[in-house]
DNA sequence: TATTGTTTATATGGTT
DNA sequence: AACCATATAAACAATA
């Protein structure tokens, strides 16, 4: 009897022309020497700066025919100045999947574990784009971190107190970008234990109509996937007769181990963490990508990135990129972006293959 | 109180 | 057309 309850449905509109909602201040990590002090660093990302919405002053007193046709000279500039810059490329969307930034994040640590809040900088830091907006993506960001498996929270150690925990890629999550496409995985990881955990769990709540408190937590895996299908559709409104919404936090509150100390230097397994690997990028788009940040992954070279943002951030298409009708985006549709692909899968990842014929 | 996390719902577009 | 991965919004809870 819902199908666009309260919202979710139609505020498309909210956003469209209205520029940057919340310019939000943006400042460079501090990090490094390379940057002393100073905040030479950003433009002051997109916030105040160019762009921005209209005047939404009142038009009272003098609102002479003179100055409607300025304002709406005007508002017809800055609309477009605010197509270019979003067109532009420092400013176009990345063509990179929250899951690929955060992943990138986290392998560019030294010690493959980050903050939130370093997963933000770092993002930011890299992508002008993300320098506005924050809210809205950092909420994705968070959605990201907690609902995709491929993403383990691990505790603090008590000599390094603060805010949250610290964020790591599970162990057995491999490379989920094998063939460069850092936009759409073709499966995504699955904690199999947790799956096997909820599929117990709801079965259980099947069996037992009654709101009584069963729940065992330990829940062993071994049934052979019979394709729990679940996912479009509704299948149960998911109500809770049982409890509100807090137990069910509660109960798989933490998991994680201690803690983690790893100093790790340079050396990586390959196995994984080749993820970002300069090769690796190489081979997949052609040419050598900041994440590709070689020296990124060693440690320590937080300048390089540094360096990267600072020089106005040529990235991801400073290769001649192809421009086409399409925008890399995989979920949301969001106006005006860049389109740019350069995406060059060696292994013509499936979904791409359009593109790459198209370049 | 602001940040950090979890969860539900809905939308969009690629895949099969 | 059903699936599936991802994006975004929003309600809440926990916590430094
Ligand atoms: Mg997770």
């Amino acid at each position: 009897m819902n199908t666009m309850s309260s919202m979710g449905g139609m505020n498309h509109a909210s956003y469209t022309g209205t520029g940057p909602v919340n310019p939000g201040a943006y400042s460079a990590s501090a990090y490094s020497g390379t940057m002393n002090g100073m905040g030479t660093g950003y433009p002051a990302a997109g916030g105040m700066g160019g762009l921005q919405s209209y005047p939404a002053g009142s038009v009272n007193a003098m609102g002479t025919m003179q100055t409607m046709n300025n304002m709406a000279l005007n508002r017809n500039a800055i609309a477009e100045r605010e197509k270019a810059y979003r067109r532009s490329y420092t400013h176009a969307k990345p063509p990179y999947s929250y899951i690929s930034l955060i992943t990138m994040s986290i392998q560019s640590s030294p010690n493959k574990m980050v903050t939130l809040a370093e997963i933000y900088q770092f993002i930011m830091d890299l992508f002008p784009y993300y320098r506005q907006n924050q809210q809205r993506w950092q909420n994705s960001i968070r959605h990201s971190l907690s609902f995709n498996d491929c993403f383990v929270k691990v505790p603090r150690t008590p000599d390094r107190p603060g805010k949250g925990s610290y964020w790591t890629l599970h162990p057995e999550a491999g490379n989920m970008f094998e063939n460069g496409c850092y936009l759409r995985r073709q499966k995504r990881f699955k904690c199999e234990k947790k799956l096997a955990m909820k599929m117990a769990q709801q079965q259980a709540a099947r069996d037992t109509p009654n709101p009584g408190t069963e729940n065992s937590a330990e829940q062993q895996q071994h049934q052979h996937h019979q394709h729990q299908h679940q996912q479009q559709h509704q299948q149960q409104p998911q109500v809770q007769t049982t409890q509100p919404q807090d137990m069910q936090q509660h109960a798989q509150q933490h998991q994680g181990l201690p803690a983690r100390p790893i100093p790790q230097q340079s050396s990586l397994p390959m196995s994984m963490g080749g993820y970002f690997s300069p090769e690796h990028l190489r081979a997949a788009h052609g040419f050598t990508h900041p994440f590709s940040i070689s020296n990124l992954m060693s440690q320590e070279h937080k300048p390089d990135l540094k360096e990267y943002a600072a020089m106005g951030y040529s990235g991801y298409n400073s290769m001649s990129p192809t421009v086409t009708g399409v925008e890399p985006s995989t979920g949301r549709k969001d106006t005006g972006k860049l389109q740019t692909i350069f995406y060059r899968p060696v292994h013509t990842s499936v979904e791409l293959r359009k593109y790459a014929l198209n370049g």
